[in-house]
DNA sequence: TCTGGGGTCCTAGGACCC
DNA sequence: TCTGGGGTCCTAGGACCC
């Protein structure tokens, strides 16, 4: 028996957790350098305005409709994931973090009316954390995700948790279930289905397994016995450990001289080596690309370049070395580039790593070097020691025009209060 | 002027092994 | 007249998630 708590409208809803006079006003949160739309308050959804919409073409109209707009503010939206997080982990033996504002608890064995149970933890989490939150029961995790969203529509009678067993009629209810709005199922393959005749979620629990299987694969079969009851998707306790690592970023403007996109790069590599360091692994390889915005009337560009290392290595400075070198590979001067990322596309973990015969580097002090510069950084601000390409521009960094406080991870910005 | 940033899994086909 | 059986690894592309 699985539940899925799922904050309601998460972002926004953190952004309210400082400022309460924004409850019942629309509020939007934006992607990084103000792009789209990636998070809306019901009121602001209530207004028309779509996931994904770029900001740039509704912004007369949140003018106009006195919308609020935010940046997107990771570090407290992290932190606040976090929290509720803990809370939730106190009321079942094991949970599935599944992302930054959903987690799935196990209730397998559980004697209590499940429903009874669920309630007090939306309450309790609401009054210790300021976030609302909704949760769907069912005995596969897509049926708990779909009274999830059953629940968020207000179609519960215990008001924000839902136990699909307790409804009905289900099939009625399936019925009225559209296919992109079951979990694993998005545009092509609600395209798909509609060509051969399956429009909804209960055509889809009553279609041919093994027919489906051979048109689209496995995943398509276990969404079917998901939906007929049979569990097919497990909880996984342990995130697993990652087999990749990107950064990249749009720059706040669009660049045209190799020094602006040097020092992005030069950053993007350093960031890269962070995580490494942080989840104790190293990549033996390493791709920088860059590209030119595919809405860019002028011409387009895009390319990659992969390097590989003699040894498996999270040292910053040879990432950071690789990464220039690719970059003065692949660059043409010429275009205007929107974005570029680093990434590190098979790993190590940290001391499994095959070394060279012929390697004479003196591998501890490296790694003394790294937790020097990693220490420094983490007791006197993240930026304190940096590779100096990185200083040649900061005309890369993206805009965040309406940042709120990192209220809960910065001592300097904490909530003031006036009396 | 202006359109995000991370990830994962599966499949088919080709190359190769004994 | 007739030419096996059982595998692995890698890659690209396509789909999906939040």
């Amino acid at each position: 028996m699985f539940a899925i708590a799922d904050c309601n409208n998460f972002y926004a809803s953190c952004e309210r957790v400082f400022q309460p006079k924004l409850n019942h006003l629309p509020i939007i949160v934006l992607s990084n350098n103000d792009g789209c739309v990636i998070a809306r308050s019901n009121e602001a959804k209530a207004l028309g305005i779509k996931m994904g919409a770029p900001y740039f073409k509704i912004e007369q109209f949140a003018k106009q409709e006195n919308i609020k707009v935010f940046s997107s503010n990771y570090a407290l939206y992290g932190d606040m994931s976090q929290r509720v997080m803990q809370v939730l982990s106190q009321y079942a033996p094991r949970i599935e973090v599944y992302s930054i504002d959903e987690c799935f608890l196990d209730l397998t064995g559980f004697q209590a009316d499940l429903t009874s149970y669920c309630v007090p933890i939306c309450k309790v989490v609401k009054q210790w954390t300021g976030i609302p939150i909704s949760i769907g029961i069912a005995p596969t995790k897509t049926l708990a995700k779909l009274a999830n969203r059953l629940a968020k529509q207000g179609q519960s009678k215990h008001g924000s948790v839902l136990d699909w067993s307790s409804i009905d009629e289900a099939d009625v209810i399936l019925a009225s279930i559209a296919l992109d709005d079951i979990w694993g199922i998005s545009r092509r393959w609600t395209e798909k289905l509609q060509q051969i005749g399956i429009h909804n979620a209960l055509q889809l629990k009553r279609a041919n397994v093994s027919l489906l299987r051979k048109q689209f694969g496995v995943v398509m079969e276990r969404i079917v016995m998901e939906l007929n009851g049979i569990s097919c998707i497990a909880l996984e306790e342990m995130p697993s450990p990652k087999k990749q690592i990107l950064t990249s970023r749009s720059f706040g403007e669009k660049l045209t001289e190799y020094h602006d996109v040097r020092a992005a790069v030069t950053h993007f590599a350093t960031r890269s080596a962070e995580k490494l360091r942080r989840q104790k692994m190293t990549t033996q390889t390493l791709t920088v690309f860059i590209q030119t915005s595919p809405f860019d009337k002028n011409p387009q560009y895009a390319n990659s370049a992969t390097l590989q290392f003699d040894c498996p290595t999270n040292n910053s400075s040879l990432l950071v070395e690789a990464a220039n070198h690719g970059l003065a590979q692949i660059f043409k001067s010429g275009f205007f580039y929107q974005r570029a990322g680093v990434l590190l596309p098979e790993l190590w973990a940290e001391g499994v790593e095959q070394i060279s015969l012929f390697d004479v580097a003196d591998s501890t002090k490296s790694k003394q070097l790294m937790r020097a510069l990693d220490d420094i950084n983490k007791k006197h601000g993240k930026r304190s020691i940096v590779y100096g390409s990185k200083l040649l521009s900061r005309r890369w960094q993206m805009r965040q025009q309406y940042k709120s406080p990192s209220y809960t991870t910065n001592i300097m910005e904490l909530m003031t209060i006036q009396i």
